[in-house]
DNA sequence: TATTTGACCAAGA
DNA sequence: ATCTTGGCCAAAT
C-alpha cells in the first residue's frame, strides 16, 4: 500500500507526457515538498514488483495499458544526467530514446525543452 | 521513539 | 567539466 505522499506523487507523474520528463526535485516541489530524496525512493517501490525480473512488463503497461501510468523512467536529476532505475539505467535510456528523448553523455540532449512544466 | 537509508540537490573548489 | 560536501526528509528498520 502505498503511503499518502507516494500517492501524490504517483499522481503527479502520471501528468507528464510521452516525450517529456521531469526531476525528483521537481517532483516533490509540486507537493509543497523537499523530499526529492524520498521521491526516489518512492519510485524504487513503485517498481519493486518488477524489480530485476522483466522490464518488458514495464514496457508493456506502458504501451498498451490506457494511462494513468505511473511513467518512472521519466523522472531524471535535475543536474541533466540520467538518475536511476529499479529495472536497469540501460533500459531507462532505451525507453526514453524510442520516446524521443535523447541521452549523450549520461546526460538528457535539449533538457530545458523535454521538461515538463507542472 | 531513534537511527539509517537512499533512483537527490546546489553550491564550492 | 568533474568531484566533494552538507543538507534534505519520508520510509524502513
Amino acid at each position: 500500500m502505498p503511503t499518502k505522499f507516494e500517492e501524490k506523487i504517483y499522481n503527479k507523474l502520471r501528468l507528464v507526457p510521452k516525450g517529456k520528463v521531469t526531476t525528483y526535485g521537481q517532483l516533490a516541489k509540486t507537493v509543497e515538498s523537499t523530499a526529492y530524496r524520498a521521491v526516489g525512493q518512492a519510485m524504487n517501490k513503485n517498481l519493486f514488483m518488477f524489480k530485476k525480473r522483466n522490464f518488458f512488463e514495464y514496457i508493456k503497461n506502458m504501451l498498451f495499458l490506457s494511462p494513468p501510468q505511473v511513467p518512472c523512467h521519466r523522472v531524471v536529476c535535475s543536474d541533466e544526467t540520467i538518475g536511476g532505475f529499479a529495472l536497469g539505467i540501460e533500459n531507462k535510456i532505451k525507453i526514453l530514446k524510442k520516446e524521443g528523448i535523447k541521452v549523450k553523455n549520461n546526460k538528457i540532449v535539449d533538457f530545458e525543452d523535454k521538461l515538463y512544466s507542472f
